[in-house]
DNA sequence: AGTTGATCATGA
DNA sequence: TCATGATCAACT
């Protein structure tokens, strides 16, 4: 990286630099940042979010938590096609497969990741090369009262069917809006998770992903 | 091995 | 065509 933004000290700051790079192709905001953007995400998978938290300023290297820790604020590019849709689900955080007693919605990792998001929806179509991909309107948003009773229904089912042993009998299936998915490196990752009878099993590792469905009216909220 | 940033690619 | 399951890279 050339230029690492300094961290936006309020929420005004941060916003303000956010609408400065809508309307800018990944291209021009790499140049900015003195990177190149690669051919594809084959490989980079996590480029552009990487290059926006450069550009925002987002505090670099401190994991598990907010990436604007002071501001209570998770930043989240998604990509999107020519009619605002979303074209991947969203990762929202790793799930915990062991000591999970005494954790509740209220005090989960899902949650309090998003308690306050910077979407950046981002064109994410493949037939446009990165370098020409167009950054839309930023903007801010806090779960309403009942999407976060629609994140948290689902959530209890996960937590319960892992709580239960049952990790191996879940699939991206379950859930409504969030999901549990693999999350590793590759096949070959394994991590500790409860079994049948409460015994440990190893298994893949998985993480909390929201499903299109609900960033779509995320989306379609921002800009109704 | 865990956790962040995510998108890829294949089967249905 | 599309979502699920798999995978890639960086850093700790």
């Amino acid at each position: 990286m050339l230029s690492h933004n300094s961290e936006p000290q309020n929420l005004n700051e941060l916003m303000t630099r956010a609408a400065q790079i809508a309307g800018l192709t990944l291209g021009e905001l790499a140049t900015k940042a003195g990177i190149k953007v690669p051919a594809n995400f084959k490989r980079e998978k996590g480029w552009t979010g990487q290059l926006l938290e450069l550009c925002l300023g987002a505090s670099a290297g401190s994991k598990s938590q907010q990436d604007f820790a002071h501001l209570g604020i998770e930043l989240k590019t998604i990509p999107i096609d020519m009619r605002g849709k979303p074209l991947e689900t969203t990762y929202v955080c790793y799930a915990h497969l062991t000591h999970i007693a005494g954790i509740e919605w209220h005090n989960c990792n899902v949650k309090n990741k998003l308690k306050q998001v910077l979407w950046v929806p981002i064109d994410g179509r493949r037939d446009i090369a990165p370098k020409d991909r167009i950054i839309a309107t930023p903007f801010l948003w806090s779960p309403s009262v009942l999407q976060d009773q629609q994140l948290r229904q689902d959530w209890e089912e996960l937590m319960e069917l892992i709580a239960l042993g049952k990790i191996e009998n879940i699939t991206a299936r379950h859930g409504q809006f969030l999901q549990l998915r693999p999350k590793a490196a590759d096949g070959r990752a394994l991590t500790d998770a409860i079994g049948p009878n409460g015994t440990i099993i190893q298994t893949r590792p998985r993480g909390f992903y929201l499903r299109k469905e609900f960033t779509q009216q995320i989306l379609t909220d921002a800009f109704r």
